[in-house]
DNA sequence: CGTCTATTTGAATGTACTCAAAAGCGGTGG
DNA sequence: CCACCGCTTTTGAGTACATTCAAATAGACG
């Protein structure tokens, strides 16, 4: 399993001894998934945090006329959840799924507050990792709410550029906030 | 100032001694702005954390058009900043100002990185707060990507009930996404 | 009380959606 | 390795939701 990729994921933000990183990666449990295979579906409750080392992940919800809306993609060195299920532990709104054959790896919600106990960088950590999102998720709600999906979809293009080519266009047009349809005709006239 | 709100805020997350709490609460400085006062502009750096006690704050942004998009409110027992812009020190993009006579205690970014360390359930507390924020922010964006100006609007109302009622209608469409034109027909519809 | 801003109203417009159907592409099994 | 099947992408016509611009009215703060 790729736990080194981990290691420089954590590495960005705190500095760990030979130990801490030997307890750390012990309660890291990996996991394959195949392609359209389901991490999680809306109405179970999230148990893991999950770091993704191969392929990738998307979580998404489901509207009330049965249409994917793309919330978030993991690509590799990617955390992923559905952080109001991890939060409350209730049953959550997010289906995360495999957007091809996937390597991950698993912390439970237990051994990551244990871990926060036992070695507050690791509280320090995920605080970090959770402000980032928390930026980047408010910039794009700014961006749905003052550009055009044509806009939009250039910074998608400026922050995942391998992600442009690679995924299927359906689902950067759920990302962006458009119907494939509507995105196919955009592409055509840029 | 107003230090009891502050307190019973905290106490939701974390317990504090008392020691603890009168070190935490000589840290934070109180500051009144007027109405229309600006807390922050669009190019300064974000140098504090802010607590609301009293009044209202609104975090904006302008876009090229010079449109105003709101991003948050922050009533009295909330938390704001330009996150962006405090977490990386760099000129940010959001303007704070305050909607009425207001009242604030702040925190510096040198305090609370300083507190993190010395009492490490500080670095706990602005990590759940972190937490619940980022998924506040994603629920929105899914809202604002499956559900029309309507919904919405309905959803703003059951999640911020007093200041639907308190706030002008320009700033809830603003919040909600839409001109001030059209959620004045809306509402006559409805 | 006066001024400035918020709100309403109406008409014309635009961006993006829905529905339907054809064309293209890729994964999977034989 | 090829062929088929299913899903993705494209195309077109009609429609809906929301915007823009302009102007009148109402309301609130100093």
């Amino acid at each position: 399993m790729n736990t080194d990729l981990l290691l420089k994921n954590i590495a960005k933000h705190i500095q760990l001894t030979p130990t801490e990183q030997a307890h750390f990666i012990a309660l890291m449990k990996p996991r394959s998934l195949k392609r359209k295979e389901m991490m999680l579906q809306a109405g179970e409750v999230s148990r893991h945090s999950t770091f993704v080392t191969k392929g990738c992940l998307r979580s998404y919800t489901l509207d009330k006329n049965g249409y994917e809306h793309v919330l978030a993609f993991a690509p590799p060195d990617w955390w992923i959840a559905d952080m109001y299920s991890f939060i409350s532990q209730k049953p959550g709104t997010l289906y995360i799924e495999a957007m091809e054959p996937t390597e991950v790896l698993l912390l439970s919600k237990a051994d990551q507050q244990q871990l926060y106990g036992d070695i507050p960088k690791f509280e320090r950590f995920f605080r970090i990792i959770v402000e980032n999102a928390f930026v980047s998720s408010q910039q794009r709600l700014l961006d749905n709410l003052s550009l055009t999906a044509q806009e939009r979809f250039r910074i998608f293009c400026e922050k995942y550029p391998s992600l442009v080519t690679s995924l299927p266009r359906k689902q950067i047009a759920s990302y962006i906030g458009v119907t494939p349809e509507f995105f196919s005709k955009m592409m055509k006239s840029a």
